[in-house]
Order: structure tokens, then sequence, then C-alpha cells
DNA sequence: ACCCGATCTCAACGCGCGTTGAAAACCTTT
DNA sequence: AAAGGTTTTCAACGCGCGTTGAGATCGGGT
């Protein structure tokens, strides 16, 4: 019985037991350390680590880091559908101040180390900035627009993109002070009207 | 004559001839190339090799590569006394649009390559956003709303630099357009009010 | 004129990266 | 129960990184 007793902590080589899905374990490894690093701060022997297994995995389910970037990254944390009704329910001249509700209701809650780590992800990777103006441009705000019925929809959407994109990095990225520990209200009552007016107001040279 | 030729491009060892200022071609080099690279991507031997040295130079004058760089950034690429003195002279009523165009007159030059390379810069190295907070918070706007007297000083600031900063994502990292084609005056149409409003407008709850 | 220190190249080190191939362990099929 | 394919770990490769020490070469002080 005793015999020869097992290493127990040892990892035993060969296939692990069944019904461990070691593609789903990586790909929310990779997830959540191309948020917490960026592209290249995440390495494939850290991913691996944190799922539980060795990094060569990574190149037999993915075929290679760049694969097991592109799979994890293009699932966003966010449901486009739900943030689209989300800012359309209510009144058009209101609706500034529900997209910077929204906007801080999504990235506030990881502390901004979810959006850091998207724009450092754009920085080190193009294909990235392609599909967030896919998502950002034309998934939301291009439906937002469509349903104002304005003129010069695309300027106005990459106007609104300024606004929201700069407050994204001054409050989780640069961290400039007091707009970090500023409250929700506070930054509403100071952004919204600009994406009010962006979106339904003259942006042209005004007159005199 | 002929003897023995010297391989006259080979380079020989030893100390070279004087007047070469080794540690002042390192510094133009790694600015150079942190601007176009930023922190990661600017390796010491790219360095070295267009300061066209050897790499031990760095640790010889610098004593390696984290001190280089903080020597090389700390020099930022625009004067701040010429920015404040373009941005003040004029009308209070048109500080907006002086601040926009002034902004755009920086960072059009380099075809946006110099501010992507700042924000790769910010995000893979901490200390880089605080030398940003100092100059543009504290240096940069503290000067100008000094000169406008309006209260919550502080947040006004950073809701320009929100306006700012994000007319730079979009225009030069994201790249969405029509923002990148844009002309010069349909930006500033659009987005000197914003900058208006954040400095001298209301910025609280608007009164029902 | 000599020497000593400053300057510079060269070769190599150790590290961590992404990747690869072989061998071990497990599961499924027959 | 044997066979065969799938999954997994392990060991190692080649690369580029920042860094180091030794030695060659030049310049300035005496």
């Amino acid at each position: 019985m005793t015999g020869a007793v097992e290493q127990g902590d040892r990892k035993r080589r060969g296939r692990r037991a069944a019904g461990q899905d070691t593609r789903a374990a990586l790909l929310t490894a990779a997830r959540a350390l191309f948020v917490e690093r960026g592209y290249e701060g995440a390495t494939v022997r850290a991913i691996a680590a944190r799922a539980g297994v060795d990094a060569a995995m990574v190149n037999h389910w993915f075929g290679g880091k760049e694969a097991l970037f592109g799979e994890a990254v293009l699932q966003l944390p966010v449901d486009p559908a739900a943030v689209v009704e989300r800012v359309l329910d209510g009144p058009p001249e209101r609706i500034g101040e529900r997209i910077v509700r929204t906007f801080l209701g999504v990235w506030d809650d990881s502390g901004g180390g979810a959006f850091a780590a998207l724009v450092r992800s754009v920085t080190a990777h193009d294909e990235v900035a392609r599909v967030l103006q896919e998502f950002f441009l034309h998934t939301l705000f291009a439906r937002v627009l469509a349903s104002l019925d304005v003129d010069q929809a695309d300027l106005r959407a990459t106007l609104c993109a300024t606004q929201v994109v700069g407050v994204g990095m001054v409050r989780y990225v640069l961290r400039f002070e007091p707009l970090v520990s500023a409250e929700v209200d506070t930054v509403v009552a100071a952004v919204a009207p600009t994406l009010q007016r962006y979106l339904l107001g003259d942006i042209s040279a005004e007159p005199g």
C-alpha cells in the first residue's frame, strides 16, 4: 500500500485529468494580464503560470503569443448593446450626461487599470487602435447619432471621442488631481455639456 | 606607401579625437529614440548606434539606461515660457482658441509621432506621468489660470487637460477620421468653446 | 619626453523572452 | 486489453536585452 509514495505536489508529466479546459484558462489569464500589464508586459510565461500550466501550452492551443492576444483582446469587457441602450434611454437633452455616467461606470470599477492597459495595448499594437475605432465609432456612436439625426455625424462622433478618451487619460492613466478623486457628479456637471454640444449643438465657427 | 593599408572605415579602438562630445551625442540620440519608440523600444544599443559610439558608453557616461532616460526626458521639446506667452497674448475671450492652435501647432509638425511616443512613454514608465503633470498643470496652466483669476483653478486645469489630451489621442494615436484630416480651423471651431468654458465659464451643475 | 588618467571598442556574461521537439501520461477507440 | 491520438511537462534553443571588465588608444600635466 504505502510502497513508493508519490510526490504529491510535484507536477506530473503527461495529460492532466479530464474536464480542465486549459484553453479557456489561458484566455482568462491572458485577458487579466493584458489588462494589468499591456501587451509587452504580459509575458507568455506569466500568462501560463497564472493559468497553472506550462508556457508551451500557448503555442499548442493558439500557435503563439500574437494569436492568443488576438483572441483575448477582441472580447471587450463591455456589452455594446447594453451600453447603447443605456445611453439612448432618456431625453435627448440629457444624453451627454448619460454618456459620461456610463463611461465612468464602466471604467471606474477596475480602478482605472483596465483603461490604462487598453491604452498601453493601443500604443504597443496598431491593430488595437483599429479595433477600438470600429467599436467606439461604428458600434457605439454611429447608432447614437443615427437616432439623433444631425449633420456632420462622423465629425461629431470623433469630437465626442476626444472628450471621453481625454477624461479617461487624465483620470485613469495620467492620474491628475483633482480629477482622479472628483465625484462622478462633479465630472458629469463639467463634461456633459461639452458632449451635449458635440452631439447636438453648433460645432462650426460661431457667428460673430 | 601601399605597405599595410589601414582599413579606413574599421573603427579604431581607444580614445577618439578630441572635441567629440560623446555625452551630448548620446543625449540627443536618446531623446530622438525615446520620442520615436518610447522607453522600452529605445534600446541602449540603438541609441549608441545612432550616436555613433559603443553601447558601453551609456554606462560609462550615465551609469545605465535608467539614468540616461532621466536626463533625456526632462528636456521637453517645447519652451514653456514661449508657450505661456503665446497663449496669454490676446483677449481672454479667445484664449480657448489660442490654446488649441498652439497645441496643434506644436504636435502637428511631427505628424503625431512625437505625441504618440510621449503617450507610450507615459504608459511604460510611471515617472513620466509625474513629469508631465508637473509640466502641464503647474508650469503651463497654473500660470494661465493665475492670470485669469477664477475659482476652482485646479479642477479647471485638469478639465482643460482632458480635452487637450483627448484631441491628441484621437488625432495622433488612435487616428480616428475625420479628425486626423480635419483642418486646424475646423478643430478650433469645435473645441475652443469647450476650453473657453472650462477656463472661464460655469463648470458646476447648471441651475435647472 | 614620459607617464597617468580619461576615453573608447571589443568580447563576453547572465537574464528573460518566445518558441520548439521529444517524451510522458492520460483518454478514447477498437 | 492493446493501439493510437491528444494533452501536458520538460529541457533546450536562439535571440536581444542591459551590463561588465579588459585592453587599446589618445590627451594633458609635469
